[in-house]
DNA sequence: TCCCCTAAACTAGCGGTGTAAGTTTTCATT
DNA sequence: AATGAAAACTTACACCGCTAGTTTAGGGGA
């Protein structure tokens, strides 16, 4: 086959049938044949719209970052800006959770990365935090969040609950945590950003004032 | 070559030599071939003593996870006992930094990992937390301390200041974080987590009861 | 309008991957 | 002494990311 008549592909379209790729079979099932298989094309057509498989892998990792939502610093107090910014982040990543290992890996020098570290960073120091301190909260932030999406604490455990209690007699109720999954990795999402939030609020009336200067500046 | 007088390989030796093929090169420079030319060896002769690819990993991260130390539960107060293992939870994991994409992933059911969390888990409800509570706890610090240690965060930056400036107003100063990646890092794993730390205090004293009842039963 | 360069698909192929299968010889057990 | 398991080997398969070279359609300049 020569040069259609219209291109079959476009960078858009090779980035959303790859993350389709990666939700439905993971990470290590996408290879660049079965990619180009999923688009009606030939492995190495790819490479017409992007240099390497890692460069598709960044796009994908951008579109799903350009997902979260960072609005808050705009319009809300800083704690509550963090904490609506945390929850989005959340979502975007739990979304897909397969692409978090490469994404939370990665350099954060992807657009989506950057422009999200530059709001949080922006909104922290209007809100009074010293810059070195606003660049330690975003990133303990990020800590946080990627590793809550990266492995789920609850579904490492197993449903035979014999095979903990002979070794490790504190988890002998641990086979019920496979069964709640879900919640159980939420509340501790929710669990430790309170945590954090709160030792944090401590600090900055500790450090930087009180809370009347936490206002936007609008 | 027949079977030898002696075994050319042991388990120990290939997940020893596996780890340090893992620090030096990286997780994606690691095959099995090359893991057995650096044990003086032919590729498939690692089947014989391991299953997959797989367990050979599974058996390297649950040797870094061995060297996490939680032996605090069982003398100090669990704030400094969370304290303690965290800090000792990122050394083990930063000091193999190649590895942890792999192992914050994985399942939970290697026997380090089990034996961490059932330290964790028992010391928290020892403390006085409810089951459930303790279960959130450990699994929020977990996340913390994986994301702290897979993910960079001032790696991320690149040297070039003028990259940022023309789209990431706030960021003008980020390429300052390239030269203290590692100050930065600690820095903000050090400020959530006492952020963490002081936020669960409160909640403990505001739900569990005084801080008398924290001390350890000896 | 003709020409030509670029774009976007193709096919063929390289070196590498994990691992399955079967072979050979040594060691340990009966 | 015989036997079977163990631990190395060789060979081979299907797949991987990617390069090189080919073919033709489309668009811009003479």
């Amino acid at each position: 086959m020569p040069r259609p008549r219209r291109p079959l592909l476009t960078r858009d379209r090779i980035v959303e049938t790859a993350l389709a790729l990666i939700d439905a079979d993971g990470l290590g099932a996408l290879s660049t044949r079965r990619l180009a298989a999923a688009l009606g094309v030939q492995g190495p057509s790819l490479y017409n719209h992007f240099a390497t498989k890692d460069d598709i892998l960044d796009a994908v990792a951008d579109t799903v970052t350009g997902a979260v939502d960072t609005s808050g610093f705009a319009s809300r107090d800083w704690t509550a800006a963090l904490r609506d910014w945390a929850w989005s982040y959340r979502r975007a990543l739990t979304a897909h959770p397969n692409i978090v290992p490469y994404l939370a890996q990665g350099p954060g020098r992807r657009p989506a990365a950057l422009a999200m570290a530059d709001a949080v960073y922006g909104g922290l120091v209007r809100a009074g935090w010293p810059p070195a301190r606003a660049t330690h909260i975003g990133a303990a932030l990020r800590y946080f969040v990627a590793g809550s999406a990266l492995g789920s604490f609850a579904r490492g455990f197993v449903e035979d609950p014999e095979l903990y209690a002979a070794h490790y007699p504190h988890l002998r109720q641990a086979h019920r945590l496979a069964e709640h999954q879900q919640s159980v990795d939420e509340g501790a999402f929710a669990l430790g950003l309170d945590a954090l939030l709160h030792g944090l609020a401590a600090e900055y009336t500790r450090t930087v004032g009180t809370v009347e200067s936490a206002r936007p500046k609008g």
